[in-house]
DNA sequence: AACTATTTATTAACATATTAATGAATAATC
DNA sequence: GATTATTCATTAATATGTTAATAAATAGTT
């Protein structure tokens, strides 16, 4: 087996860190961070989406995606409201503020995102999304354990 | 400006997502987290390192190190070990119980990297892997700030 | 030697990830 | 139409990430 600090999982991250820190320091200077940055991102193309489908796109599992929600409320920047259809659901929708960000962060972070993709050539650059696409649409198929007691919980899927 | 669903930094999070779950799966079932078995797989090899070492080779950041290293103490898998050298520093060594896991889980996990291994072509694993080595190299260059007023701190470097 | 600057691990404060559980609302089935 | 199962957002508990600050130890400088 080859280098453990250059495996699949380490290289993705080591990855993550040449990349994100330019960009959080972007979203820093004006008040957000990154994952409050993917909530805005979303709904500055979508003006009204639901909770659900919002975690979806911005990869924020639900739990986390409560907290953020909350915070970006509190900060004026979006705002809940429940649905009428069905009751359970909640859609979120950016405000005046929150839409008014765009025009503001927009410029620094499309300019350091031409920046990243131009210290890649087109080959490159198109081989690694295509191969983090490959992982990304890996079947998450159960694995066969080989713990002495599984600790599986009884409540069957997920 | 393309979709951002699957601009560079999100493809890269939804590849880990394709990914680590699999191998969260193994390590839950013997009690660790991801993080505490990265601490360990690097353990393993170097029976004894220092702490800012092992936050290089590990990826994680020294403050959050430090809980990792609490929590694996508490557990009995590994132990801190101050130097006599340099009495600021700290190093850790795994414990029997810490090594011990090594012969429990290391079979489960390259299973499942075998797998996962197979399930992408030799070229694209090749591509990806010199795609995301390219980014983890990136300079950290600080980017121009478009900000009104920069909050930056009088600290300098870093 | 005294003073200053730097390094090392740590703490603090806040935000997020992970897993399991809960309450309210809706859908399905009887 | 009442019961049961499922969906949806949320809460809870624990672990980790991020940024800034701190205390102790060492190195550098005068």
């Amino acid at each position: 087996m080859q280098d453990f600090t250059h495996s699949m999982s380490m290289m993705l991250y080591r990855a993550l860190n040449g990349v994100m820190p330019r960009f959080r320091a972007i979203f820093s200077e004006f008040g957000v961070t990154e994952t409050q940055w993917r909530v805005l991102r979303i709904l500055w193309e979508r003006k009204r989406i639901g909770f659900r489908e919002l975690g979806e796109l911005s990869l924020i599992p639900a739990p986390s995606l409560v907290g953020v929600i909350d915070r970006l409320c509190r900060d004026g920047l979006v705002e809940r409201e429940r649905s009428t259809q069905d009751r359970r659901q909640v859609d979120i929708l950016a405000t005046a503020a929150g839409q008014a960000l765009e025009a503001q962060v927009m410029p620094a972070v499309s300019n350091a995102y031409a920046e990243l993709s131009g210290a890649l050539d087109k080959q490159t650059h198109a081989h690694l999304m295509a191969g983090l696409s490959a992982l990304a649409n890996l079947a998450h198929a159960p694995h066969q354990s080989a713990a002495p007691n599984p600790p599986r919980t009884l409540t069957g899927s997920q």
